[in-house]
DNA sequence: TCCTGAACAGGACAATTGTCAATGAATTGA
DNA sequence: TCAATTCATTGACAATTGTCCTGTTCAGGA
């Protein structure tokens, strides 16, 4: 449990990178994962596409095949943060919109031309009654991405705007050469002029 | 879904409690309640006792029934950062450690008189195979947890340390009354000088 | 009862960070 | 190709916050 094969998925059809994702976590026979991949559909979005609006209701969960998204939030002064990137083999939503099914307070837009499963809630709970095993694997999935959410709160606690950086080295590799630093420093909440200077004393 | 059902539950037996936590997301005969309540371990702590040294194996889950918890992490400078607060109603662990059976990297400690639930992980993975609806259970609160995190990750992205102060009244409400502010402080990432002088200006 | 230490507020000062402004490099699109 | 835009860097200054310190209050223990 809780190990990720990270290996060139380029060659593999979607389906197949679908299915190697969910058999991180729990075995399906042929049957099941086409019954699986009954419930999913196939997504094409461009560059610089909202795909979803605040306000609007959250209906799709997506895993991402290729491309960028993000998820962003508009706080009270108008200011825009980061709260998650959406690359290759991630998971991403406003979950909280998506799982009580109420309006949107976040927004997700491409930030490289995507392609993406998408998810109902309904569809979602249906494949979890039908199969368990499906919510095994959603109860792992979670319980993994609650662990990246600690550990990014310690960060916030413990360390400073250059030792977070650091970190989100680690948790998105490659992201440094596919976004501007603007948006690293949002991501880190902090100006993009103090990690400009981060740079500079801490290379 | 997702709603919490707030009422006075001291006149509640232990095993009520926990009967009545569960219901809150499924429903569940009395056999199967039994069933669930043979899995579980009633537990009491003294004041100032540590349940989880940093380095222990990590494993059990609580549900604290009366009393308060929380979760720090030593940091290289050796300062201490509150994670978690657990007071009644509230599951707590080190979620890496208990999850990966690993090694734990933060300390739990009482900070009153407390009696929980503990649960370890083999005897949910038992739970869960044996009653699927268990695992929807387990499914659900972790998504809710999930969504506290974020929140919680967007205070640090877009609010001030008042804001922050704020929030935590309601997350954890009457835990201003519990602990010293120092801890507040901790769990908000200032220093307590910095949120002394916040009540001066916004009370 | 007195003593001790914890908790807390507040002052003084230093360090960090945000904001504003200017510049130059790099990228994009017509 | 050229103009327009985006992006990164840097300096100056203000605001925020951390650190160190003192003094007061209060609760618990000898």
């Amino acid at each position: 449990m809780f190990t990720k094969n990270e290996t060139d998925q380029s060659n593999l059809s979607t389906t197949d990178r679908l299915r190697k994702e969910i058999e991180e976590f729990v075995c399906l026979s042929e049957q099941e994962l086409d019954f699986v991949l009954d419930h999913f559909q196939l997504r094409h979005f461009k560059k610089h596409q909202i795909i979803l609006h605040e306000g609007d209701n959250a209906q799709h969960e997506y895993f991402v095949l290729d491309g960028l998204l993000r998820v962003t939030k508009l706080d009270a002064t108008g200011k825009e943060h980061i709260l998650q990137f959406g690359m290759e083999n991630r998971w991403i939503t406003d979950s909280e919109a998506y799982h009580t099914q109420s309006k949107a307070t976040l927004t997700i837009d491409c930030l490289e031309k995507t392609t993406a499963f998408s998810l109902t809630l309904e569809q979602r709970d249906k494949l979890c009654q039908a199969l368990p095993k499906m919510e095994t694997f959603f109860l792992k999935k979670t319980t993994l991405a609650l662990l990246t959410l600690q550990k990014r709160i310690l960060c916030f606690l413990s360390s400073n705007a250059s030792d977070r950086y650091h970190h989100i080295l680690s948790v998105y590799p490659g992201l440094i050469q596919r976004v501007p630093k603007a948006m690293i420093a949002s991501y880190l909440g902090v100006s993009r002029e103090t990690l400009s200077r981060l740079s500079k004393t801490n290379p």
